[in-house]
RNA sequence: GCCGCGUUCGUCUAGGGGUCCAGGACGCCGCCCUUUCACGGCGGUAGCACGGGUUCAAAUCCCGUACGCGGUACCA
């Protein structure tokens, strides 16, 4: 049988950076085995629906490259792919379990099921549950009169339908990267399955979905580990084979504690994939870093591509524990990235943001030039603006940090380098003469080659660090570079 | 509370009983290259949570403890 996975998130909000994780997993996992790659949209909850979110999760998933192979909108023999569309079919499978006595109706009102928790919380069970116990003492298909049931579902009374949980079960299944997994039953309730509001609970859906859907491997966040014995019932009650069960480690934040959005956003950390790319970082530097993130190939690598990721990942080399967000490294893989783009690769983003910015790009050699210069020392694809800008305009103002190279020798040493290189001609004018004539400078000077250097670079860029300077200095031009030299002399 | 899952350098990880006084990467520190900023190269720092077993031999297997995380809804 081929392998299908499927990534299943809830149009809640935008898609969180560790549901992309997951959609990665489960991308790798049917690449790698030619499998394929469904995208379901889990919309049970009607309350906590989000215009725009499926959108949003069709975007990021095409931004980091992964191609869906069926979803809504694309298609595909198992549709429909949004769950609020498939309300029948849950009806439908949710009555065969009532028809095999797997599962009841029920119609107790949210408060006398709160009311039964808080009775039996005062007698001493401090985690109260609507089980096999305490459905006796409830309003359900299983203690009311056949007729009173009848009666009331003709009265269109409002119900849930609840899976009988067996009271002292043992359930077991094999998880893919933790290995065997029990939980006894007496932990469980039972489960809801069908909302008041004819709605399916996650759980229901999940599990025909998966079924009808053929889905051969369930691949998910290891948030949904406590809730599989619940599943795996389900399968049990409907005579189905399980699919392969495969909990993935949980992505941290450096404080500890799941990578909410609060938490993360407070140490710097963008939780919306939207955020990612919004802020300009390179898609295939973050697939790398997140596929890296509870998983490793084994070898000493670490860069791979995508294609070459699908071509790598395996389940059996996921980590068990969960992985802390390491920015920095997610930084260092960007850099890595843009290295490795070409400059040709990079300019239309590069010239998007310089337009952006209202900048103009006096030519197409201008803009390769700074973009060469730039290469190498930007850590995102953005900050050829933010240090590149002053390419295009006397800087505004002078780095208070950069400044402390400013020292009271400098305007006497900066102007005599000034007047110097005022006697070049426009020709003249370029990167290993105005070298040259730093050398000469600092000579009669008798001083060290910073002592130049360092003003000249504030005078001219306001900041401490960028580009080699001399080459900056030919493409910014005589006359701009003299403005800017003087102008720094009588502004510091 | 109860249930479950985890735990190798600060972080991501390699490691399936001897080849591990534990390897790589990020970070950090130093040196080299560069009379600037970076890139790059080289080197250093630092870890098997703890306690008991099993075994000739344990980071690796078993049991406990601690700690962490998740779940405990008519949310997913």
């Amino acid at each position: 049988m081929s392998v299908r996975v499927r990534f299943a998130p809830s149009p809640t909000g935008f898609l969180h950076i560790g549901g992309l994780r997951t959609a990665l997993y489960n991308y790798l996992f049917a690449r790698h085995n030619n499998g394929t790659f469904v995208l379901r949209i889990e919309d049970t909850d009607q309350s906590r629906y989000v215009e725009g979110a499926e959108q949003d999760i069709i975007d990021s998933l095409e931004w980091t490259g992964m191609e869906i192979d069926e979803g809504p909108g694309k298609g595909g023999d198992f549709g429909p792919y949004r769950q609020s569309e498939r309300k029948e079919i849950y009806l439908k499978y949710a009555e065969q379990l009532i028809e095999n006595d797997q599962a009841y109706y029920a119609f107790d009102t949210v408060e006398e099921i709160d009311e039964m928790r808080e009775r039996l919380k005062k007698s001493g069970n401090p985690s109260p549950k609507y089980d096999a116990i305490t459905r006796q003492s409830m309003k359900n298909s299983l203690t009311l009169p056949k007729d009173e049931v009848e009666k009331r579902l003709e009265n269109g009374d409002e119900y849930v339908v609840r899976l009988k949980v067996p009271r002292k079960e043992t359930v077991r299944f094999e998880d893919e990267i933790r290995g065997h997994v029990s939980f006894d039953t007496e932990g469980l309730d039972d489960q809801v399955l069908l909302k008041s509001d004819g709605m399916p609970t996650y759980h229901l859906a999940n599990v025909v979905d998966d079924h009808t859907m053929e889905i051969t491997h369930v691949i998910r966040g290891e948030e949904w580990l406590s809730s599989t014995p619940k599943h795996i019932l389900l399968y049990n009650a409907f005579g189905w084979e399980a699919p392969k069960m495969a909990h993935l480690p949980l992505i941290m934040s450096p404080s500890g504690g799941k990578l909410s959005k609060r938490k993360a956003e407070s140490e710097g950390i963008p939780v919306n994939t939207k955020d990612y790319i919004s802020g300009n970082y390179e898609p295939d530097a973050l697939v790398n870093f997140l596929a890296y993130l509870g998983w490793s190939p084994g070898d000493d690598s670490e860069i791979h591509s995508l294609e070459e990721l699908c071509e790598l990942f395996t389940l059996d080399r996921v980590s068990k524990g969960g992985a802390v967000f390491n920015f920095k490294k997610l930084m260092w893989y960007n850099e890595n990235y843009i290295r490795e783009h070409s400059v040709e690769e990079l300019k239309p983003r590069v010239k998007a943001l310089f337009e952006e910015s209202k900048f103009e790009i006096p030519s197409n050699e201008f803009l390769t030039e700074v973009i060469e210069l730039l290469h190498e020392r930007v850590s995102k694809v953005d900050e050829f603006v933010s240090m590149g800008a002053f390419f295009f305009e006397a800087p505004k103002e002078y780095d208070p940090n950069a400044l402390k190279k400013w020292k009271d020798d400098s305007p006497v040493i900066l102007k005599a380098y000034r007047d110097k290189i005022e006697q070049l001609s426009e020709e003249e004018f370029e990167a290993v003469t105005l070298k040259d004539k730093i050398k000469e400078t600092i000579e009669e000077h008798e001083v060290g080659f910073g002592k130049l250097m360092m003003p000249l670079r504030v005078a001219v860029s306001g900041q401490g660090f960028g580009p080699d300077l001399t080459p900056a200095l030919e493409l910014i031009g005589k006359e701009e570079v003299l403005k800017r030299i003087d102008l720094a002399i009588e502004k510091l």
